[in-house]
DNA sequence: GCTGGCACTCGATGGGGTAGAGTGCTAATA
DNA sequence: TATTAGCACTCTACCCCATCGAGTGCCAGC
């Protein structure tokens, strides 16, 4: 791959008219196909000069001597970069999603139906993650005791989420210490990101002087252990992965195996999502690009979601390399959006 | 098929050894290869005769003229009720059982590992319904307030689990009114199981009369609406599909998407299950004896468990139906009993 | 610089031949 | 009468090979 060729506009044309010819009916495009489908009038014979050079460049590849040609990752790029005329949304995916991605009581219930939504709309996988814990704000706290040392605590946030953790305590408390502990991390830190309160509260502990008394430390203490970062505070919804077994290019047993092994460790998908958190927008990571091997042959197109113009997750769409990224693009953009207006908490 | 042959000693024999053989290596079993296999000493000849016996009585088939023979669905289900012989666990398998079916905090904690330890043994499938909540007994319950009329209720069951719910009242309660609900709630019916609480409940609504104070029937009433059971209480811990995918007979992808997809549809997976929830010990369905076009391939190996003597769920293992249920059978129900022991309450 | 022509390459398809596994049937045997 | 050896038969799996069609690269001519 020698880049010092010239890409003129042409050749750019060209490309993009075989990008889209091969996603449209996924064979490799030859010139003869080519040559009918764009307006310039050229001969096969010169479309095939004009492929040779991009091939060169790594844009296209033939997977083999006498098959046309299909894009490589880096031609999917330039495709998607500077060549893509995305398409709005129609009518009747926007009075879906309108319809359906409300605000609910329940935010695992909206989560799930976005992801739905993503896949069924796609007829690719959907994948949503949980909104991030760390950013939204507090909004009361409570402790129940439970037997001796341990003590049920249950804190509402802001987006209407209810968590729960069983805390194991050094000392034994009554149900009124408990309630006065409650009370004073309510009036202290409601409001605040979860984030903010455990700086805070890891400030407190540090440089506790007698000022504090024996219940506000209690108190702070506790909310130390109750906030202590889980595991399970990073976690997706994924749909119609099933969808996925459809497509021939992810037909091998092998390759399938390894991708539905990656959704279900998660771990590999998370860290792949949580790359696209800080995004302007919707990101693109084309086959090899993620850097998993198990998503070598699928793009994800994801977009940030907030609250309280807070960005809190990620969602996005798995499928095939080979899909199509202008209408994908913008219902992924579209959907971020509304979720995110949906889980905005009426004030 | 006709039902009207002998099945001498013999014959019983001559299946259990070829169905033993088909599991082992997947290949239809023909009559030389069963003549060395068993101690009877008999010519290949006889032994044909004798499955040609087997086959009008259904119990084996041929895939074609000039291939062995495969078990059918009654083959296997004779195997499996008469001529099986299981298989102890080895000292590894109960080590890891023991080692990691233990008590946690967290109810789904243990189920997940339960369902992972199904998988990962037995290299197929591990599946473990949630405890019904309808049968385990409450502990406590709590309500908090979070806006006008919308009211978080916590319940902590006797397995230590917490749920929680948002519940929409038609009034505007004050915490202390809120506060004393609980208290009478918690006095009146701690300990009994969820269903026995919601048909008193029920009870109490129903014949209401004066006697009953304002306070109590508001905490009554909104027991009601707590209680109210919800489709997410029937759910269940898959692990390991991905292993389903390496087996042969279930690499068509028609039906390995029809099989994925009835797992995340859920709910016939669940009534399957369900069915198995008063069986004492061990229950099996081979192939098409469950009903569902997905599992035709499929066998299910299931053991209900228990809390405190209560049957609250079931856990199995899915897998192809040719599997080596002489270790199956033992690994889940020995599973289900520890899984039992493991979720009870420390008293 | 573009095009038509042409030889070439490669995968897909399908026919034909063969080897091997296993059967069912029959006649012989214990 | 139950068992066995022998044999013809059937079916699949496999390989080989010819053919076809799509598409290419290259070259000479416009």
């Amino acid at each position: 791959m020698n880049n010092n060729q010239v890409l003129n506009e042409r050749s750019l044309q060209l490309l993009k008219a075989l990008v889209e010819r091969y996603i449209q009916d996924g064979q490799p495009v030859g010139s003869r196909a080519l040559s009918k489908d764009t307006e310039l009038k050229l001969s096969p014979a010169t479309i095939r000069n004009v492929m040779a050079d991009l091939e060169d460049m790594g844009l296209i590849r033939s997977p083999h001597t006498s098959a046309g040609r299909v894009p490589t990752v880096s031609g999917y790029r330039l495709f998607i970069d500077s060549l893509l005329t995305v398409k709005p949304l129609n009518s009747e995916e926007l009075k879906l999603l309108r319809k359906n991605l409300i605000a609910k009581d329940n935010v695992n219930d909206v989560i799930g139906m976005a992801s739905r939504i993503l896949s069924d709309v796609t007829r690719m996988a959907g994948v949503v993650t949980l909104p991030k814990r760390e950013l939204v704000s507090l909004r009361h706290i409570e402790f129940l005791p439970l037997s001796n040392t341990r003590v049920l605590v249950i804190f509402v946030t802001n987006e209407q989420e209810v968590h729960n953790k069983i805390l194991h305590t050094s000392k034994q408390f009554t149900p009124a210490q408990l309630q006065q502990a409650a009370n004073y991390l309510n009036s202290v830190y409601s409001g605040l990101s979860l984030a903010a309160v455990r700086k805070a509260v890891l400030k407190e502990l540090k440089d506790a002087q007698e000022q504090m008394n024996r219940e506000m430390l209690d108190a702070v203490q506790m909310a130390k252990l109750a906030l202590d970062p889980e595991k399970s505070d990073e976690d997706y919804v994924l749909s119609g992965e099933t969808n996925l077994m459809g497509f021939s290019e992810l037909s091998d047993m092998e390759r399938l195996k390894e991708l539905f092994d990656a959704f279900s460790q998660k771990r590999g998908v998370i860290h792949l999502l949580d790359q696209c958190l800080n995004a302007e927008g919707v990101q693109i990571f084309i086959g090899e690009e993620s850097g998993y091997h198990a998503f070598e042959q699928c793009s994800l197109v994801t977009a940030p979601y907030s609250i309280n113009e807070q960005v809190v997750g990620v969602l996005g769409v798995i499928g095939p390399t080979r899909m199509a990224y202008e209408r994908v693009i913008p219902f992924v953009d579209v959907t971020a959006k509304l979720l995110g207006a949906a889980l905005n908490p009426k004030t």
